[in-house]
DNA sequence: CAAGGGCGTTGAAAATGTTTCATCCGCCGC
DNA sequence: GCGGCGGATGAAACATTTTCAACGCCCTTG
């Protein structure tokens, strides 16, 4: 096959080579019009520009983490555990963070804009639809801890399902009776998986979640749904946080109303942030397996060429950390 | 002036334009001694790369940011705090986060590559050297609550010095007679410049530090060294920690030592991360307004053309958060 | 030890891409 | 209406990249 040069898409788009030569450079005397056209000629011969070609050259050996929940300390984790297993492959990390008001098409840009070899998807919000653009733009993408119903993609998750479920048996276990949960938010994938082990469970030990609130993910808004927790007659007996900062609020809200844990109610979260250990929590939770997550991630990166197609969902169990809390 | 070609840098090496062209390029079939001087002759004659106008001609819109500290949530509300701001000004962000293993050199070129409209500095070691070699590159930089003795970098602190003086100046005014500091990481300007504005303000009230600690700026390290220091008898009455993770420390090294705070002893922080707002901590502090650091920070940057030549520090002052802990 | 083959390197020349320059064209002010 | 300004354009000059044949080094093998 022919190599594609700018005299063809030229002759395609009935222009001179010079203005192809122009149109991919952002301050150059061309009209909008003939730019468009130009691309659109480009994209249907599959011409590679020479700038494309500097670019792509450009060896990078960096991977990019996408991330949006920074005040969650899960999130700087996994960037710390991510930076630390790169330099002994040869590696390098570009973080971007994002806000939940960003466009798609803007991180989009971002992300494709530095140039790296995949990125790992750690986002909270518009995860699925990032990771159809990277896929379109033949960017390995490996979401982390997020599943989607398009099976096709690949990813690195934490068991959370039977994460969850290990903590409902242990409540089970306990002989707790009036078992409560905190949620995060319902779209998505970790609520949805932490909350439907849980309440499988519970539902194979002949009990249900006999209340349940909405704690955002977030500390404040956990903090406040833990008040009105503990203020439910008769008192639950044990509550799962579907994650650390969350069962943290409720530590604090129970350690303010002076009811005593685990004594009178036990509380679990899921992650393991380093908080969990401290000596105020001494939290109970599932430990996400960090290290062996990332690595994962990163070798479905670098292994992309062969992959690429295929659908690839790791899956791998998280452990209980056994603490005072629960 | 004529314009410099790849011929006239292939003439001053000896070498055919072909070898220039393919020195720029980092898999092509070139010896590295070739290569060498072809660099070398191009820096001497000022030649600039096919492959260099390109990338200078991606339009960038994007400010950089270099932290090292990910575990210490001061750092994840800076980064939060600066893509907050950025999106109404048409800029974007991108962090790099580095380890204390790294090597400048292996930084520099992550930070060059990723070409970017000026960086902010804000990782805890390293960042002179840093400095220095953006403003090699003509990359403007800005120091984030880090002073260098010289002079002529740009920076944005928060006065630590001064709020510093404050906490001593509560202390003094509460009666506390016996008052001990634990301090980060003695490399740092912000430890250097907290420690220096409490002893000030202490002798001014006619005392001293009774006992000093090596908290390393870490939650482990503090927290040993808060259970050191709550066994000194007499005990001290209140404690400076030069920054916030490291009060928290010392609350919960309290806490299980059944010590009362504020009574038996105050705890002060300093930085007024997320976690010190919390129930559980309560903490007094000194905040940094990050808002304020982040908007000066990128008014450097953008407006880097007037001012690159010039010394630039902006001081800004925190304020005390009054809370329960002292 | 010599022949041969593989592999990385090289420069000349061909192919490709970029920039200059003269020109065109539409628009505006006079 | 006319001059002039400024952006857009293509041809051609110029610059860079790629191809290709050849070279030389090194290692294998007879």
């Amino acid at each position: 096959m022919k190599k594609i040069t700018a005299k063809d898409v030229a002759a395609l788009a009935g222009v001179s080579v010079a203005a192809v030569s122009r149109a991919y450079r952002v301050d150059a005397p061309i009209s909008d019009a003939k730019r468009k056209a130009i691309f659109a000629a480009a994209a249907r011969l599959g011409y590679i520009s020479n700038v494309d070609k500097v670019l792509s050259k450009q060896s990078t050996n960096t991977i990019a983490m996408v991330v949006s929940e920074l005040r969650n300390p899960f999130y700087p984790s996994a960037i710390d555990e991510l930076i630390r297993q790169l330099p002994e492959r040869g590696l390098k990390a570009i973080v971007h963070v994002v806000t939940s008001a960003d466009e798609v098409d803007t991180i989009m840009r971002q992300v494709l804009d530095f140039r790296t070899e995949g990125v790992i998807l750690a986002s909270s919000t518009m995860t699925s639809r990032l990771a159809r653009s990277c896929r379109e733009m033949g960017l390995p993408a490996v979401l982390l801890n997020r599943v989607q119903s398009d099976s096709s993609m690949m990813a690195v998750c934490c068991d959370n399902y039977s994460g969850a479920r290990q903590i409902a048996a242990r409540f089970l276990s306990g002989g707790r009776q009036r078992i409560a949960f905190v949620g995060g938010r319902s779209d998505t994938s970790t609520h949805l998986e932490r909350m439907r082990g849980f309440q499988d469970q519970l539902e194979h030990g002949g009990q249900s979640i006999c209340c349940q609130f909405d704690g955002g993910f977030d500390y404040q808004q956990a903090f406040r749904a833990g008040q009105v927790l503990l203020e439910q007659r008769p008192l639950p007996d044990a509550v799962f946080c579907a994650n650390d900062i969350m069962a943290v609020a409720v530590l604090d809200a129970a350690r303010i109303k002076g009811i005593s844990v685990p004594k009178d109610i036990a509380v679990i979260g899921f992650d393991d942030i380093p908080m969990a250990a401290w000596e105020s929590y001494r939290l109970t939770t599932i430990r996400q397996p960090l290290r062996r997550m990332l690595k994962q991630a990163v070798d479905i990166i670098v292994n992309a060429d062969a992959s690429i197609e295929t659908g690839d969902i790791r899956v791998l169990q998280g452990e209980m950390q056994e603490r005072e809390s629960g």
